[in-house]
RNA sequence: GGCGCCGUGGCCAAGUGGUAAGGCAGAGGUCUGCAAAACCUCCAUCACCGGUUCGAAUCCGGUCGGCGCCUCCA
């Protein structure tokens, strides 16, 4: 097993993981929730969670990995106003938010599958769990660290003494409410809903002690991070923009009803930006993986994108850039594609201090884009050196990369026999020296998507990619 | 008002004390009938000012600029 260092949010350094009883690691990532579609930045940050995991496997922990399908509804303020996401949804697509929730988990999927983020080892949705929450919820009503009042059961955060530690909230410089008035029942502004008892209209309702109603947001996750991976966890991640609220409160909510730390480490993923930018509706920014589809980007062309960047920084998305991801990973494809069956096996020593630099860059708080740098290379070495024997360790590199890279080279390229017979064609027209018959049949050949290359070891045939012409 | 992040070549970016990784784009070359692929070469002194140090992109102070959060948000 490697030591893996990772930046902890809760201490503001980077620190060498130790988990509760190696060589398990336990950990829990926010999920979607399941009301629209995830566009790029949502996407990035379940890259990122997938390459915590796959770097924590690469090392040799043996990870189990809890995430959430946020299926409930809740409201867009913390106000008794404002509408349900969930309910807007239903009511925007003439659907129950069952329904929707449904609609929009497959959707997630197909996402994160053609990204080749792999599956959680536990996806649970929040409307599974409610009896975990309403227990959740009457242990700290039970112990005093929650109210009940007649529009809902509230987290008292002045039970917590450290509450905001997480994110180093300045209480008393704050100002709250001063953009939300906060809900007349609530003894303190940053209180926070643990039970929603009073919105009738509220599609998804259960019976609890306290009324028929709904779970607050932050519950799921704890609730279900401690049914699944127990009251401690080892590693707990999300998007950045949830440390000082969703996490701050899942913390306060998890300590105080079990005395204990609820998550050893806490890993934040930064935003992709696009202009600069946070992506939001609003701005008309919001891209999809079926908006980069329709650009002629390739699924795991965003994938390597997001290599370019160490996770915790914003990335920026422009054009540009992820056609820089998609021509580089174009080029490993190719050499993966090309190499011969004697590259398959064996070792060429340059390759084990690549090994070397590669291990350590991941582990050194997921550095992956000197760890790309190390992948590339290593191949330019190959390619320069004409010495292809990197395979093995290309390969071994690419559990933590998830670029497909061995489907690469077992795609199966079945030449169509109309294009079959026209390189031939053009074979025999280049045998003649016909030149002007060889190009018009490569141009042929093109415009139906395959690229022909003469090598010395004769005329090469791959299917164009995206983006290249 | 509070908390926090950032400013490295045309673009995306790594590097956090020893004289600037990598990718894309661009220029020139090798190879090729031409291409393609691949390889080689070239292309920045790190927003600005001051300080600490033998030495700073990297530490400290300040200035300017950009961004995020404090309200649902990855």
């Amino acid at each position: 097993m490697r030591d893996v260092f990772l930046y902890n949010t809760a201490s503001r350094e980077v620190e060498k993981l130790e988990p509760l009883s190696p060589p398990r690691v336990s950990y829990y990532s926010c999920g979607p929730t399941v009301y629209n579609h995830v566009h790029v930045g949502n996407l990035r940050t379940y890259v990122f969670t997938d390459t915590v995991r796959r770097v924590l496997e690469y090392a040799g922990y043996d990870v189990l990995h809890v995430m959430n399908i946020t299926d409930v509804g809740h409201m867009t303020t913390d106000q008794d106003e404002g509408a349900d996401k969930m309910q807007v949804a239903a009511e925007r697509e003439r659907k129950s938010p069952w329904e929707v929730a449904e609609h929009y988990t497959r959707l997630f999927l197909a996402d994160v599958d053609a990204l080749n983020v792999q599956r959680p080892h536990v996806l649970c949705r929040a409307t599974d769990h409610i009896r975990e929450m309403l227990d959740l919820t009457a242990r700290l009503v039970e112990r005093g660290c929650a109210y009940v009042t007649p529009s809902g059961v509230y987290f008292d955060t002045t039970a917590m003494p450290d509450y905001g530690k997480l994110a180093r909230l300045n209480l008393s410089g704050q100002e709250d409410g001063a953009r939300v008035e906060p809900h007349p029942d609530k003894r303190h502004p940053r209180d926070f809903a643990l039970w929603k008892l009073d919105q009738p209209t509220h599609a998804m309702q259960w019976d609890s002690p306290w009324g028929r109603g709904y779970p607050g947001w932050h519950i799921e996750c704890s609730a279900m991070a401690m049914r699944f991976l127990g009251e401690t966890i080892d590693l707990h991640s999300g998007g950045i923009d949830h440390i000082p609220v969703h996490h701050e409160n899942e913390i306060a909510q998890s300590e105080c009803a079990t005395g204990k730390t609820f998550a050893k480490v806490w890993m934040h993923a930064g935003f992709l930006t696009i202009g600069d930018t946070k992506i939001s509706k609003s701005l008309g920014n919001f891209f999809t993986l079926s908006d980069l589809a329709g650009k002629g980007f390739d699924p795991l062309s965003f994938r390597y994108f997001c290599y370019t960047a160490k996770y915790r920084q914003p990335l920026n998305f422009t054009d540009q850039a992820l056609r820089a991801a998609q021509k580089t990973l174009q080029g490993i494809r190719n050499f993966v594609r090309y190499a011969p069956e004697s590259a398959l096996s064996g070792e060429e020593p340059f390759v084990a201090p690549l090994r070397e630099q590669f291990a350590a860059a991941i582990c050194h708080d997921l550095n992956m884009p000197q760890a790309v740098a190390v992948v590339l290379e290593m191949i330019r070495e190959a390619n320069r050196t004409r010495e292809p024997r990197v395979l093995e360790a290309l390969f071994d590199f690419d559990r933590v990369l998830g670029l497909g890279l061995r489907e690469v080279r077992s795609e199966t390229t079945a030449l169509p026999p109309t294009i079959r017979s026209r390189v031939a064609e053009r074979e025999e027209a280049r045998v003649q020296r016909d030149f002007a018959r060889s190009d018009a049949l490569r141009d042929e050949v093109l415009a139906e998507g395959w690229i022909l290359e003469d090598t010395p070891e004769g005329v090469r045939v791959r299917p164009r990619e995206r983006e290249e012409s």
